[in-house]
DNA sequence: CCGGCCACCTGCGGGC
DNA sequence: TGCCCGCAGGTGGCCG
């Protein structure tokens, strides 16, 4: 479910809802995600209040009044805020109860999410510590992009994914960035030229920011914290579309697979 | 260092 | 109807 604009798109949505709330319970009914939540962490978050919503990659930032709660979303993750006594199931792993009634809700059916707590500078967490650029941050440039591509054979589509080069793309948004830009995903890294790195970088971050003015995608369930859906997969242009007419040239979109991901792209217009 | 492969986990849809 | 297989938005460890 989760890229950046999603990611984002929670953030949002939550704020309303939790922003100087106080945590008044926390209730974990299964600790083992991708990486176990960390014991007594009931112990660190009640009675601390919600200071600030941030994002860093695909992780959301809790910011509370003492340490930060970091939430990432895995394949299947979502969160959401409902009223408190909301009915669970088996996959509702995670809540927080707030002040006003309302409880924070963490629902993974893959589990492959995880919830940490730090009570330091949550960027210097092993995870967050050595991630690459924001994709809509001031400090990326179609340079940075040319540079690290320097010789490397990988495809430009792994390439974009990779989260020590640049964050947040996924597969969803590495395909339909590559569309956009008219490269092909199988093209290698440091085959493309400055001014393509350009033209790439313009298109995912046209892609990105379209996709969070929408509400974030999704593929089958992803709905934002007041439960509506989100609405960018009406505008995938080659994501899931193998065999579909391109929307620029009408010739059908090819699937294949790229760093064991299913890839989707035209044969015709992307090169 | 780089790149390819695989594991982690559950659910769903398609084919037989 | 029901079973089995392949596949799904992410990350990171291991190995050559």
């Amino acid at each position: 479910m989760p890229e950046l604009p999603e990611i984002e798109t929670i953030r949002v949505g939550l704020a309303p809802y939790v922003l100087g709330q106080t945590i008044a319970a926390v209730v974990v009914r299964q600790k083992r995600l991708r990486l176990p939540i960390m014991a007594r962490i009931k112990s660190k978050l009640v009675g601390c209040r919600i200071e600030s919503l941030s994002r860093r990659a695909k992780y959301l930032l809790i910011h509370l009044s003492h340490g930060t709660l970091v939430v990432h979303l895995g394949m299947s993750g979502n969160l959401f805020v409902l009223p408190t006594k909301t009915a669970h199931d088996q996959h509702c792993h995670f809540d927080v109860l707030l002040s006003n009634g309302m409880t924070l809700r963490f629902r993974d059916p893959r589990r492959f999410g995880a919830i940490l707590w730090t009570a330091k500078d949550p960027l210097c967490l092993p995870q967050l510590a050595h991630l690459g650029l924001e994709p809509l941050g001031p400090e990326l440039n179609a340079d940075y992009l040319y540079t690290m591509a320097n010789n490397r054979k990988v495809a430009v589509k792994n390439f974009l994914m990779n989260a020590s080069i640049i964050v947040g793309v996924g597969n969803i948004y590495a395909n339909e960035s590559l569309f956009r830009a008219r490269i092909s995903p199988l093209r290698a890294a440091g085959r493309i030229s400055r001014q393509r790195y350009q033209r790439l970088l313009r298109a995912l971050r046209f892609v990105l920011r379209q996709a969070i003015r929408q509400g974030g995608s999704s593929v089958k369930d992803f709905t934002k914290a007041d439960g509506q859906p989100g609405y960018f997969q009406l505008l995938l242009k080659v994501y899931d579309r193998e065999g579909l007419p391109c929307r620029r040239c009408r010739r059908p979109i090819t699937r294949c697979i790229i760093g064991g991901r299913s890839s989707f792209y035209c044969r015709s217009c992307q090169v």
